[in-house]
DNA sequence: CACGGGATCGTCT
DNA sequence: GACGATCCCGTGT
């Protein structure tokens, strides 16, 4: 995908450059967030192949970000992986039915992660097709964070996986495109009303100038809003 | 297009 | 026992 609409020139970056730990290691989570942007996740397991280009992420950081599900550093079985150093994965299940898929960032005991929230589907499109049930034309596809991951194949049983180590199913992907500042919008994040203050931190950020992204809902404060 | 409700279950109180 | 870092479908305009 080379859309002159969303990226710039081509940078010296060898193809296929798989994201190693320096990236993932970095302890500033929203910057990191801002990165994956233009990005390319791929799934292969079972023998299926998937790619999309990241479109739509969002930053959460503990200790101090009430929106984190470690927030104040809280600890619990599922939250555990959040403390893991940066370069695994965080999928928890949602409302009951949607599989969310993080990206964990920054050193050990740092909880910080990226929600993966869209992607423009690339490859695999007749896989993503079969797992959606519909047209992979179809921006719904995987704009989104819980139909991205129904059509990347990522559920809860992929939660700690590595995204650097070889032959992983699941990882991330500089391909040399570089991305123009002016094509990168950012927002608050969506569904986070219950973190008072925090719901009005812009730590959402996605590519301005397509479909591929999901439907923004501002923040509905009980009270207390600026 | 806006809004509202139901689905569905792991997690934490 | 309550509640989601959501989605889809139905209704009404």
């Amino acid at each position: 995908m080379n859309d002159n609409a969303i990226f710039g020139r081509r940078s010296e970056y060898p193809k296929m450059n798989k994201l190693d730990h320096s990236f993932y290691q970095n302890t500033d989570v929203v910057a990191v967030a801002r990165q994956l942007l233009g990005k390319y996740l791929v799934t292969e397991f079972d023998g299926l192949y998937c790619s999309g280009l990241i479109t739509e992420v969002e930053a959460y950081r503990a200790p101090d970000d009430k929106a984190c599900h470690a927030y104040n550093n809280r600890r619990t079985k599922r939250t555990e992986i959040m403390f893991w150093p940066g370069g695994v994965a965080y999928v928890y299940l949602c409302y009951g039915i949607h599989h969310l898929f993080n990206v964990v960032t920054g050193d050990a005991e740092m909880a910080h992660a990226v929600l993966i929230r869209a992607v423009q589907a690339e490859e695999g499109l007749e896989t993503m097709e079969r797992r959606r049930g519909m047209s992979a034309r179809k921006p719904q596809l995987s704009s989104g964070p819980g139909v991205m991951s129904k059509a990347m194949g990522i559920t809860t049983d992929w939660t700690g996986q590595s995204l650097v180590e070889d032959g992983s199913p699941i990882w991330i992907e500089d391909r040399g495109y570089e991305l123009r500042e002016q094509n990168i919008g950012e927002s608050t994040r969506i569904g986070v009303d219950y973190a008072e203050e925090c719901a009005l931190w812009p730590w959402r950020f996605f590519l301005k100038d397509t479909k591929w992204v999901s439907r923004f809902k501002p923040p509905k404060l009980s009270q207390n809003s600026p």
